[in-house]
RNA sequence: GCGGGCGUGGUGGAACUGGUAGACGCGCCGGACUCAAAAUCCGGUUCUGGUGACAGAGUGUCGGUUCGAUUCCGACCGCCCGCACCA
């Protein structure tokens, strides 16, 4: 009967208009009232025109989290803005003349709408976005605060250049070491560029890792492993013939203990020593010229086949008279270390392969603890040992011997103890127009000076010309031509604009005070900040939480925030999947193209489709599935239910359309149940008089009050969920119970239902919770529920009892019953005295409401 | 290539600090209601053998520690994420 089922098409509306009536998710930038603060934020979406399901996901569980913040009586900001800038407008412009500022506005008018559907608990009077010219000028003042205090500065640096369309091109624009549109070889190329002093902040941000005890254990690995602490030394090396000015090399290592082992130096073919050699040598220039072809990107670098030239040139050893050829090498970096390494092809699995390859000589320098000289075969030694083969260091364990050659190579002044990071400033510059503008005016004679904040913001044009390939900032007829503030000669505007990843570095700090006039008000981020609960995808594990860490600390010294960490907790989710369809002459097709069959098999207009596996979300897959559509369809609740039920939140998940419809059924069971129990008679016995199945449910009630609070508290939605069936599931069974105080039970339990669901589906528990309690107000302004212990403790247990470790019987035991009583019942068992029967006992094991286990000899 | 993670029934997954593996959902099978279908409700569902209240096997693979391992250790296989221009 329609009257009967509950419309989440009239429904959302309404409680999405009633919240937003009451102000329920407003806040104030300053403390208001005697609440504690909670700072719940999910990272902010690029505004692609869609949302999808990863987002639902991403926000379901930020909702969650402070809706549940609310219940518990705080004060909760939970703010949404948007990740404006970005290539994909620029793209767009590009491909359909479109100008990117009006297309990025009108995606996020349609995502706001969509957003909204979802029924998110949050303080939209907050809203921003990055391509704001108010929130980008502010920006740029933190920019010049930066460069005012050395935190900024401009050097040369790789960029990879296309050729053929003469622009520069992010690493994800190559593929395969060609342009993305193009297909030329991409060549590197150096740019002046600004960077953000980060290494700075290296050991900082490193030992602040240690004070992050609600993030991933997992991401404070890989960020360790990014910043990349280690302890060595820099050792010079003499030649035996200078050349062109330079008489030595410097070379960093982490093991100096090796430096008996040395067979050859390399070089990384950007090195001052390669070009020089490159000067006067052709076929050194020629293969430098190719190791500049292979692209910027660490990982084309390291997976390229590793390759070197032979120089000519020799080095001396520090401490014999023994010498080594220098080579060029393809895997040597210019920017980690001195740009230049020994290789000690025994104990480094990279320098062997490289010293087998050009038949370099290998001697072994470690042993392995009481053991003899190693014979090297095709693969490194590089454990813990004892020197060998090594004048002064032999006999010594590594850690001695490091300590050793770094003394000497000091007293010799040709060496020292060096710490070295792995981490490297930020270069931000981006050669892109649809960025935020570098607040730098260059003047041929007062150099790079900085924009005067009475004229910030320095704005975008609107019409920027997208004609043809590179800057179209640069492009611009009229943008760049200014005079200089300093000396009012003409000048030209830095074109650079910011890589986004500063857009999203301190936005967080915004929110707190998001229309003040200076780029943070200071004392609504005291009142606000850290985040207590930040959540977004792993993806983002290093760089874009690194940047945010680097940006808060920096903002902190120069006084805008008053906090070093910005986010105390983190949560990182996993992708929303699903599987991808394709015909058989290969072309993609969207789910709701294809029709699945009883077999498994699936057709698209009665081809035979081939399905793939389940795969992240992708447009160019096809595999996505709208969730406007979705909740059109099935509405926001059952979406939020599905893709949070499961899987745990922080793997992946794959949409699956009858998990959407058993979401669905769920939400409709929820409304069902409420009516039942809305359509009993009131029964008055008091809750503590419930007696026999009425006590039970209220047992089932009060534990389910304290298995959801424990769940959502840790992130374990699916398990929460699984809670909440379990409790209705309750509820149903007791239909037709007649103990005393049942009424009063059923409707307890069917509160309780109601208000542990609210968070994570906030309609129907609205639209229930006022047939049961027409006067009490909306959901979402009540408290969280507490557990009675009494209900929730268990009195008695079913525990294994096992001989030798196999499970033969089980038992029921009164809570706490202690190793005689346990025992005694274990051996009562028909099953376990016919075992035990003419057997030795040899250890008889138990554990308190665990087990009970019969180590035996027969 | 380097760094990080994941792997449990047909399926998504649960399992407190090493203590009865498979909660809960989906699917499937059977039943009730219905003229019928949908919806809803009830029961069953790790695998193998057996009529059975039984026996054996079982948490990617191989091995180790332990009275006892999904959980701890080692090696391997597969999949996923990141790589700002790794010693």
């Amino acid at each position: 009967m329609a009257e009967e089922s509950y419309d989440f098409r009239t429904a959302e509306p309404h409680w999405q208009a009633a919240w937003s009536a009451a102000g329920c998710f407003a806040t104030h930038d300053k403390p208001a009232g005697s609440k504690p603060k909670c700072y719940v934020l999910e990272m902010f979406p690029y505004p692609s025109g869609k949302i999808h399901m990863g987002h639902v996901r991403n926000y379901a569980i930020g909702d969650v989290v402070a809706r549940a913040r609310r219940a518990q009586g705080y004060d909760v900001l939970h703010p949404m803005g948007w990740d404006a800038f970005g290539l994909p407008a620029e793209n767009a412009a590009r491909e359909r003349g479109v100008d990117p500022a009006a297309w990025t506005v009108q995606n996020i008018a349609a995502m706001r709408e969509d957003l909204k559907r979802v029924g998110l608990s949050l303080d939209w009077s907050r809203e921003f976005a990055t391509c704001d010219p108010d929130y980008y000028g502010q920006q740029q003042k933190i920019f010049l605060d930066f460069w005012r205090a050395g935190l900024a500065y401009r050097r040369e640096s790789a960029v990879n250049w296309d050729p053929v369309d003469m622009t520069v091109l992010a690493n994800e624009q190559v593929i395969d070491g060609r342009g993305w549109k193009s297909g030329a070889l991409v060549e590197k190329r150096k740019l002046r560029q600004w960077f953000f002093k980060i290494t700075e902040f290296a050991d900082e941000l490193l030992a602040g890792l240690d004070t992050l005890e609600r993030w991933p254990e997992r991401v404070r690995t890989m960020q360790r492993n990014w910043i990349g602490r280690s302890e060595g030394a820099n050792v010079e090396f003499s030649l035996t013939a200078p050349i062109a000015g330079h008489d030595t090399v410097k070379v960093y290592t982490t093991r100096p203990d090796t430096l008996f082992g040395v067979s050859f130096l390399a070089i990384a073919p950007d090195h001052p020593l390669a070009l020089a050699v490159a000067a006067q040598n052709d076929a050194a220039s020629a293969f430098i010229a190719e190791c500049q072809s292979s692209g910027t990107s660490e990982a084309a670098i390291e997976a390229a086949e590793k390759r070197g030239f032979d120089t000519g040139l020799r080095v001396k050893h520090p401490f014999t008279e023994a010498t080594y050829p220098v080579w060029i090498a393809n895997f040597v970096l210019m920017d980690y270390g001195t740009g230049a390494i020994f290789g000690c092809p025994a104990h480094d699995q990279r320098d062997l392969d490289f010293a087998r390859k050009y038949q370099l000589s290998v001697t072994a320098v470690v042993a392995p603890k009481g053991a003899a000289a190693p014979e090297i075969g095709d693969v490194a030694l590089t454990g813990d040992g004892v020197i060998i083969n090594s004048d002064f260091l032999t006999g010594l364990d590594v850690a001695a011997a490091k300590r050793l050659v770094i003394a000497k190579l000091e007293q010799r002044g040709i060496g020292q103890g060096v710490v070295n990071w792995r981490l490297r400033d930020w270069g931000v510059s981006r050669q892109r127009a649809w960025g935020c503008p570098i607040p730098v005016i260059h003047c041929e004679i007062c150099g790079a000076v900085p924009v005067p904040e009475r004229d910030l913001p320095v704005r975008l044009p609107e019409d920027l010309p997208f004609d043809r390939p590179g800057n179209a900032l640069d492009h611009h007829p009229t943008w760049k031509y200014v005079n200089c503030p300093q000396c009012g000669a003409p000048a030209a505007r830095e074109t650079d604009t910011f890589d986004t990843f500063v857009d999203s570095s301190w936005y967080f700090a915004r929110f707190c005070a998001p229309r003040a006039a200076t780029p943070t008000d200071i004392a609504a981020t005291k009142h606000w900040m850290p985040v207590d609960q930040y959540i977004g995808g792993i993806e983002h594990a290093i760089l874009h939480l690194l940047y945010a860490r680097f940006f808060t600390r920096a903002l902190h010294r120069l006084g805008h925030v008053g906090v070093d960490e910005p986010f105390a907790g983190l949560f990182t989710q996993g992708m929303v999947t699903h599987e991808s369809y394709r015909t058989e002459d290969g072309r993609w097709l969207y789910p709701d193209e294809v029709t699945r069959h009883p077999d498994g098999s699936a057709t698209y207009q009665g081809q035979t489709v081939i399905i793939g596996p389940n795969e992240k979300m992708s447009k160019s897959k096809r595999n996505t599935v709208d969730p406007a559509a979705v909740i059109a369809q099935f509405g926001a609740d059952a979406a939020r239910w599905f893709t949070l039920s499961d899987n745990p939140p922080e793997r992946d998940v794959e949409w699956t359309e009858a998990g959407a419809q058993g979401a669905f059924r769920f939400v409709q069971r929820v409304y069902r149940l409420a009516r039942m129990i809305a359509a009993e008679p009131r029964d008055l016995t008091a809750l503590d008089q419930a007696v026999g199945d009425a006590r039970a449910l209220r047992q089932a009630t009060h534990r389910a009050i304290a298995g959801v609070s424990e769940a959502i508290d840790g992130f374990a939605f699916n398990v929460a969920i699984a809670r909440l069936y379990e409790l209705a599931n309750a509820i149903s069974d007791s239909d037709g119970q007649k103990s005393t105080g049942l009424g009063a039970a059923r409707r307890e339990a069917m509160i309780a239902l109601i208000r542990l669901a609210a968070p994570i589906i906030p309609h129907v528990t609205e639209t229930a919770h006022a047939l049961l309690e027409p006067d009490a107000g909306l959901v979402a302004n009540l408290p969280w529920l507490v557990a009675d212990p009494d209900l929730v403790r268990r009195d008695r247990v079913t525990i294994g009892v096992q001989i030798m470790g196999k499970l033969r019987a089980a038992i029921d035991l009164p809570i706490g019953a202690d190793a005689a009583t346990a025992t005694q019942a274990a051996m009562a068992e028909p099953k376990i005295a016919q075992a035990l029967a003419g057997a030795t006992i040899v250890k008889t094991i138990h554990v308190p409401d665990r087990i009970v286990n019969f180590v035996i000899r027969s």
